[in-house]
Order: C-alpha cells, then structure tokens, then sequence
DNA sequence: ATTGCGCCTTGACTTAAGTCAAATATCGGT
DNA sequence: ACCGATATTTGACTTAAGTCAAGGCGCAAT
C-alpha cells in the first residue's frame, strides 16, 4: 500500500486535504523495527516522531537498578516521540518495539513546518498531546495513591472495556511487561492475581483472565474498598 | 494595565502579531482568586484554560482517604487546563489557589478557533503541552523508581537551579505542599530531612535550607547512592 | 503577653511491597 | 518432540514508608 494511502487513514491525520497527505507522505520515511529493537533511548537527541502502522511499541523508565516503568503501550496509528519535537531536543523516555513494528517516521524540521501551514493538523496533534496528558496524570495518581491491588483492579477494568466488555480477556503483554506498566515487580503481581483468584473477583489462566466479580474489582480500583 | 499589554507579555503568546495580541484580548476575562479557593475539580465540564498573571495555583489529585498528589505547582506565566481544551471535556485533576492570584481565563471554543488561525499560536501551545509532558514523566519516574529521600534530593537540587546556585534556598510552599509533591506524607518528609541534617547533605531552617553537600544530593537523586 | 490554631516533629507500631533464591512452567526455534 | 532461554510462581525474609497518637513551635489576633 503506498504511503499516502496509510497516511490517510491515521486518526492524528484526519481531517486533512489530499494535498496535504501528499506533503505528509513526502517527508514520511517507513521503517521496520523487530521485536527488541530500541527506537530511542532517554536522553537521545529527538530528531523527529513516529507513527505505528502495525505491531506495537513500550514507552518505559528505566531505574538505575534496572527495574522498569512502563508508561504507555503504543498501539496501531499511535505517534509517540513528539514530545522531543515540539520542546527540548531529547526523547524524555526510552522506546522498544515489543513485536515487529512497521513504522513511519516523521522528521522534525519539515514536521514543524507543515503543522505552520495546517491548523487542523496543529489541532489534531495538541488532542493527542492533551490524551497523553491525561493518562500521564492517572498513571502519578494510581503510583502515589492507590496500592498495587487498586492498580492492577482498574487496568482489568480498562481492558475489559477495551475488549468490548468480554468476560474473558486475553493478556496481549506478558505478566512481566504488566508488572512494569503497574510500577511494580512479577513477584508482586503474580501474588496479586493469586490473592484476586481466591477471592473469586478473577479466575487467571497463563494467557487470560476471566472477570467474575466487576463491581467489587471497582470498588479495589477506586479505592473504596480493599482487597481481603 | 491593559489586557493586551499583559497578554503580550506572556511566553504563551509570544511571536503573535498585535493584531492577534488583540483578538486573544478580545475573548480573555480576568478574574482573581483567594488563597485556597478552588478553580475547578476533578472531572468538572472544562469550559477553557487559565493563564496566571500573578500568583500560585497547585494543581493536584485527592485520594478516596483525602491523601493528596500535587501533579504541579504553576506559576505567573504559566497555563493550566488546556488538557481539557483540546481533548475530552472534563479537567483531569483539580486545582486550587495557593495564594491570592490572578488569571486570565480563555473559553475553550473562542481559543479554539483562534488557534486554528495562528499557527504560530498552535505551536506555542504544542510546546507547552510538550514541557508538561516531560515532567509529568520525569514525576513518574520519580514515584516509582525513586525513594523518597531520592525525590527529595532531586526536588532541593531542581529548587537550587532555579534559585541561581545559591546556597540557601528559601520554601516558597509549606512542608506539607511539599509532602504532596514529592508523593509522601509530612511525617516522612519530616524524617528525612532530619536524616539529610544528620549526614551533613543540608542543614535545615523552618522556612529555607542549606544546601551543603551538592555532590551526594545529586548521588542520592540519580539513585547511585542511598541515605545512610 | 496570652490564647488559639495550623504546621511541624517525634515515637511506637504496622504493613505493603520489595529482595533473594529456588522450583516450575512455557515458548520459540531447530 | 527436544532444548535452552524466558517467564512465572512460591517461600522466607527485609525494609521503606505509612498510621496513629502525642507534643511542641510559631505566628496572628486579641
């Protein structure tokens, strides 16, 4: 499929006129990463931003001591890297491809310049910049005030949403990965579910979970009620 | 003064043409706050931003048992609420005066449709929302790599750069405030600073601190080094 | 100066979650 | 199907930081 096709079809370049996919194709490079492959670590000078066409992607700190925190899991269509684009020069997290991950890549300069031109565009971007926030802004409240089981209640509950409400979810990222988008560690975790599954609010198998009981998992996850 | 006087000063707005200057002035309402009065709160409907001309306002999250996660303190210059501007209708946090303050208050749809004719507008708010991602992050990280006495490090260093190097910096927020920030509790807070005093790292006045040994306070917040 | 009221500190205790180590289980590639 | 590398689970132990409760300090208003 060619590039001003896939262009056309990504939620930040919605709305946008056929010219201008075609000025978005042309500074657009696709690339693909495999599973493993860091895209930037912190701290690199940010020359530009991606956006996934397919696979996935972990945005993530890494302590001293080697233990990580996971901020975001990028999806198909998402951009990550712009904040390096738009303020300071340097990606202020690390990325790796979780899966092979096809990718555009969006150079800053010639970035820039077309959001000048294109308001729509402009405004597209700070929408997704303002979700970014938002979810930012939740993942500091659940560190610093919810504990692990409240954490790990309401991220059942999001990908139960997010799988349309099914009773049984299938995990698309390791209890590893999990752990680090929950700010703790496997050990924890797998003690977490185990105590969920004994309170019969879950029943965990190797690759999914089973939702038994959604409004005592909202209560954990809103912090009005704890886990026995 | 006059409104398009104070909005042409403002970081936010710089690189506008007078005309625009006037516009942005056109549908700007100034408004004034007492110490402790509440601007909006969490999940209230997000009619605009706010833009402080003088004054303090934290910005921050409540736990169901009233513990509180300052997200950030903004001052004069600075904008809050725009997460809600652009994206989903609802505030993600709330915030509140710390002191009398003064702001100017942009509604949401005038500013939209401003900024869909000012790139350089749009690209002023793109860094920004950019800033506030970084430290939203960096925030992040902190809460769940770092200890305390880390975080604390981290924050009288950050203080000690912007105070110029001084030796001495003066609290501009209650240790309470504090507490809040650094995602602990006064207590805590408290205790580690009297530790700190102990091993000679700063020496601590009611309303300043001194900061004495630089070199292992940035140890202790880069993680390489932990307080005895 | 005295009272009152936040703010801050201190001590004793509790607890959630991390560390370390070892046993299983599982997955991807040959 | 087999092997080695990862991922996950489990147990015993440690610890950072929170809770609860009691004082102390300092500033502002009388």
């Amino acid at each position: 499929m060619d590039i001003t096709k896939i262009i056309a079809s990504i939620p930040l370049f919605e709305g946008l006129l056929p010219k201008q996919y075609e000025n978005l194709a042309a500074i657009a490079t696709p690339k693909t990463f495999h599973r493993g492959q860091i895209f930037f670590s912190e701290g690199d000078a940010g020359g530009g931003f991606y956006v996934i066409i397919a696979g996935r992607v972990k945005i993530f700190k890494l302590s001293p001591e080697g233990k990580e925190q996971i901020l975001h899991i990028m999806e198909k269509e998402e951009p990550f890297g712009e904040a390096a684009v738009f303020a300071g020069d340097h990606y202020p997290a690390s990325a790796q491809a979780l899966v092979e991950t096809e990718v555009l890549f969006f150079p800053r300069n010639a970035f820039v310049e077309l959001i000048g031109h294109n308001p729509s565009l402009a405004l597209n971007m700070l929408a997704f910049l303002s979700r970014r926030l938002r979810k930012l802004s939740a993942l500091v409240e659940d560190l610093s005030l919810k504990e692990v089981p409240g954490r790990l209640a309401a991220y059942l509950l999001y990908l139960h949403e997010r799988n349309g409400k099914a009773a049984v979810i299938e995990l698309d990222i390791s209890k590893n990965q999990m752990a680090g988008l929950l700010g703790t560690i496997p050990e924890t975790l797998s003690r977490i579910l185990k105590r969920m599954s004994k309170e019969k609010l879950i029943k965990a198998g190797a690759r999914s979970i089973n939702i038994l009981d959604i409004k005592r998992l909202a209560e954990l996850a809103d912090g009005s009620r704890r886990l026995a």
